[in-house]
DNA sequence: TGAAATTGCGAGTATATACACTGTTTTCTC
DNA sequence: GAGAAAACAGTGTATATACTCGCAATTTCA
C-alpha cells in the first residue's frame, strides 16, 4: 500500500471511529459536570458512585460494579478514596468474603450539598436536547452497551 | 429532607446521569475496542492519535490536540508512549516553542497491523445500528460537546 | 466429608485524563 | 527596542480505568 492510501485509511479511522466519538463526548461531559461539582468538593465519578451506593445500600462491591458497570478493581480503589474522605463505610458481611458499602452522615451530606450543582449540570444538557431526543440517545447508549457485552 | 427522600433523590441521580450513561458507553466501548486490537499491541487511544497524527502530520502538539478534543497535557504524556515505543518522533519546529509529531515507519506498521482488526470492532458496532442510526447519534455526540464549550 | 470449582476481593502494573503551575520563546505595543 | 502579552510546551499531583495474578471463603459434588 502507499503512502498516501495509508494516510487515507488513517484519517477514516480517526474521523469516523465511535470509540472515539464516545470517549471525546465523554470527556467533554466529564468536565462539565466537574466545573459544575466543583464546589462540592464531589466529582462526577464519585457523585455517581456515592448515589449509587445510597439507592443500593447496604450493598457488597461487585453488586455494585455490576450496577454500574465499572470493572471490580477499579471500584474498589474509587470506593478507596470515598472512604479516606470518610464518605461511605466499607464493613465485612456476613459472607466473609465480602465488604458492604454503607454511605455515612458524612457522605450524605456530600450527596445533598452536589445534588442541585449536578442537577443544573444535567438541566443544561437535557433542555437543550429536549426530553425526545434524550430518551432516544439514552436508547442509543445502551445499545452501544449491550453491542459489546454479547458475543 | 428525610431519608427516603434523599435515596430517591440519589436513585434519580444515578439512574439518569447523562455524564454516567456516556461514560458507562466509553468505558464499554473502550474495552470492546481494546478487546480486538490487542494483538496488535496498540490500544484504541493509541490506535486513534497515531492515526490522527499520520493524517495531519507534520502536526503540533496543541494543534493535534486541539483536533482530537483532548487537554494538550494529556496527549503531551500519552505522545510521551508512542515515542518510547518508536512509533512517533518529536522534532523541535522552526518556532522553538513547538514540537513536530511525525509518525515513524514502525509507527505506520503499527497502524497497517491494527487497522483491519479496528474495522472488525467498527464494523461490528455500525452494521448493527446501520447507517441512519448511526449517523444521528455520532450528530448527537457533537450536539453534546458543543453544549460543554460554549458558556 | 474432602477435593474441586466458584465466588469475592485486593495488589501490581500500566494507561488515560486533566487542573494548576512554571518556563521559554515569540509577538505585540508604545 | 524594551517591556508586556500571548503562545507553546512540560511537570506535579490527583483521579479514573482495567488487566493479570493471587488469596481466602464458600459452595458443589463425587
Amino acid at each position: 500500500m502507499d503512502r498516501r492510501k495509508r494516510a487515507e485509511k488513517a484519517r477514516i479511522a480517526f474521523t469516523t471511529c465511535a470509540c472515539h466519538h464516545i470517549r471525546k463526548a465523554s470527556r467533554a461531559l466529564t468536565q462539565f459536570y466537574d466545573e459544575k461539582l466543583r464546589p462540592s468538593g464531589l466529582r462526577v465519578t464519585q457523585f455517581n458512585i456515592l448515589g449509587a451506593a445510597l439507592a443500593l445500600e447496604p450493598v457488597t462491591i461487585s453488586r455494585l460494579a455490576e450496577a454500574i458497570v465499572t470493572d471490580r478493581t477499579t471500584l474498589t480503589r474509587n470506593l478507596r478514596l470515598l472512604e479516606k474522605h470518610g464518605l461511605i463505610r466499607l464493613t465485612a458481611g456476613k459472607d466473609r468474603r465480602q465488604r458492604e458499602i454503607t454511605v455515612t452522615a458524612d457522605g450524605r451530606r456530600a450527596l445533598a450539598k452536589a445534588y442541585p450543582l449536578w442537577r443544573e449540570a444535567q438541566v443544561h444538557i437535557l433542555s437543550a436536547l429536549g426530553p425526545k431526543r434524550w430518551q432516544r440517545l439514552l436508547g442509543e447508549l445502551s445499545t452501544l452497551v449491550s453491542l459489546t457485552r454479547q458475543e
